[in-house]
DNA sequence: TGCCCTTCGACACAATTTTGACATATTTTT
DNA sequence: AAAAATATGTCAAAATTGTGTCGAAGGGCA
């Protein structure tokens, strides 16, 4: 029913440099992806072929066929993201390589953080169905889903990765109640054990950085006997 | 309140680059949008208040009036999404446009199916925003499964997880009279050795948070000898 | 490699909310 | 009216959550 990124993805990666490539190769694993490796367009084509992708890394200069056919021809068959790796500043060629299909570009030199920030966002849009928002915002909080960053009036606020994955997580479907075991699953992954509890410290260092506060909580509510939501009803007592 | 979204969706576009303007234009016409479109800010005010616009693609840098001063202008009065467009990648601008009232970016060179795609996904966030499912309603009184609340009159009125739970099972089969062990073994579980009459008690609150009178129930109903029932009619002896 | 720092899970204990039980009042049935 | 069943107020026990602290694991850097 509730669809949270489970189980591994697999990114297949085509470069003909290998060094990039065993770059490549290593961030995707310290990501949690499976990372196939090719050379050249004929040897990604027949992975890509072969196995279940759900995502690709091409760089759109390649020896036997350019990236331009690769991408057309992957195109031909799936509406898997591609995201472009090239040297090229040239704005030209970046429209020309987004109009043929890919989903996203980034330049050489590429920042480690910001590629696999884009691979994420990448196959949470495709994870999802639809495009998830890129942004989220609530009053004056807002997290960018792009850059992995969240912050308040403004001002960055530093998330450790599973903070960062909760509070997007939370603020995705605003209002809905999140157990304990749903959080630590989309955290962590459906096949976890462990304690539940964990969760609570995670609920408390997040608080902790956006200043929220659980009695009156601007942000996180807590749900006695449920779990947690983002947003939501004002705890009224009558009298 | 029940919206129906067949209809076209009309998206307005703001840029003064004539380029960009008519390549947001087929995007949009090709992904079934009417666009509107304005090179400047005083334009895009115009048209925005002739039609009934869906959504706004907003470029930040605008000839006569900044994106800023124009997304605040939209935002007094609608809560119409915008998603701003903008060659800038520097992130304070960005995170500014987001606390202004933007809704999602895109950075230029941006991937029309990237574009495409978001634009989809502001605007199912918009018109699916509140015509989320309740399940369960009887009269003014409302439950929402995934926020797991009831209201009345719209007013949320929160409730325990027994209560909720109870509430649950005696509106999800009204009518059907549910003895106290029933409806503990509904809440508690099958192996569960307790007093019956706790049920009462939780009767007790529930009707004073719902605002129900044990003489004249509207909706939870005593059945004398037997339990609890949820509407249905009250075999009523007139004097 | 070894060290430092960050992150994260676990636990103990305090604080809070919920719930079950009981006594008593009220209502319904006979 | 008497008996049986239900309603209600109160309160302590039980369940649940908040918080501080600590140590282990892992990444970054010299």
């Amino acid at each position: 029913m509730l669809k949270i990124m489970k189980g591994k993805q697999t990114v297949l990666a085509v470069d003909d440099e290998p060094k990039i490539l065993e770059l490549l190769k290593s961030y995707l694993e310290m990501n949690g992806c499976a990372a196939l490796c090719a050379k050249n367009g004929r040897e990604g084509m027949a992975l890509f072929k072969q196995h279940s992708v759900s995502l690709i890394l091409l760089d759109l200069m390649l020896p036997d066929c350019s990236g331009e056919t690769f991408c057309k021809q992957v195109r031909q068959v799936s509406d898997v993201p591609i995201i472009m790796i090239t040297a090229k500043v040239d704005e030209e060629s970046i429209i020309r390589g987004l109009n043929i299909g890919a989903d996203d570009y980034v330049t050489k030199p590429f920042s480690p953080r910001q590629l696999m920030a884009r691979v994420q966002a990448a196959l949470r849009r495709s994870g999802n169905g639809e495009a998830a928002a890129a942004v989220l915002s609530c009053g004056d909080l807002s997290i960018d889903a792009e850059k992995r960053i969240a912050s308040r009036n403004g001002e960055p606020i530093p998330l450790t990765r599973d903070e960062y994955n909760i509070l997007v997580l939370l603020m995705s479907r605003r209002e809905k109640i999140f157990t304990r075991d749903e959080i630590l699953e989309a955290v962590k992954g459906d096949d976890y054990d462990g304690f539940d509890r964990s969760v609570d410290s995670h609920i408390k260092r997040l608080r902790a950085k956006i200043g929220d506060d659980p009695r009156t909580p601007k942000y996180i509510a807590t749900v006695y006997g449920m779990g947690y939501r983002f947003g939501g009803v004002k705890p009224e007592i009558d009298t």
